[in-house]
DNA sequence: AATATTGTTCTATTTTTATAGAACTAATTC
DNA sequence: GAATTAGTTCTATAAAAATAGAACAATATT
């Protein structure tokens, strides 16, 4: 499933910092911070699409992630890859090592990792 | 800048059939087809937003786009590595390399390509 | 104990996005 | 040349997303 704009930034604060409370979550936001309904709305639906859920502790709540953000971020590129890859992963994956500015260091990390993948192979 | 749901999609069409006519987009929709005014207003907020061209052919255009796929694309990629790996592209870059699955073949060409990369550092 | 703070739900309202009607023009086809 | 098809703009409406007020409950502060 898909989140808004707003339902996604509220969840990056969630997954950055599991087990929050409401008020962490209206701090979270630069002012003008929006009202304490408004955060209390987008949280509803981040619960009613069941990508958070809560421990009650006395009146209030505490609220965690069920949906892990690697997962939904991995969906989110399969998603992308393909609408703009045709569905071709290893296309999109030259287009990145082109395009994204790795520093040799950085290179050289990665073809090793891929050096490890392949022996699992 | 970015696009709203309705005109990315209208946009990936541009992108893969450069050069279209009205009536191209509005029969790359499925049925039931919208209304051509409903194509021709999102068109419409593409040229606004810059995204979109045309020649004037007789009383009508060709379109055609203005900003690449390529570039669009990497900025939702930039975008997204921000979001959630905190800006780092190697910590994506390994993200990815281990969630994505790719053949031997694949990752075999990725070495290879990042090899090359390399060599120009 | 009175006051302020935090939290929740339910119900609007506002803003943005998506959709399309009305009106008209030009070209095509029959 | 009448009718159909395609195109455009302007304006309107519908749907979705974002925002927040009203009302109330529980806790913490002073």
């Amino acid at each position: 499933m898909k989140l808004t704009t707003a339902e996604e930034q509220l969840m990056q604060y969630v997954w950055k910092h599991n087990k929050v409370v409401l008020k962490d979550l209206i701090d979270s936001y630069s002012d003008p911070k929006p009202a304490k309904t408004t955060v209390a709305t987008t949280v509803k639906k981040l619960i009613d699409k069941g990508f958070v859920g809560y421990d009650e502790i006395g009146n209030t709540r505490l609220y965690f992630a069920i949906v892990k953000k690697e997962n939904y971020f991995s969906k989110q590129m399969k998603n992308m890859i393909k609408q703009f890859f045709d569905n071709s992963t290893s296309q999109f994956a030259s287009f990145f090592a082109k395009d994204a500015t790795l520093t040799k260091d950085e290179l050289q990390k990665l073809r090793d990792l891929i050096d490890d993948e392949l022996k699992n192979k």
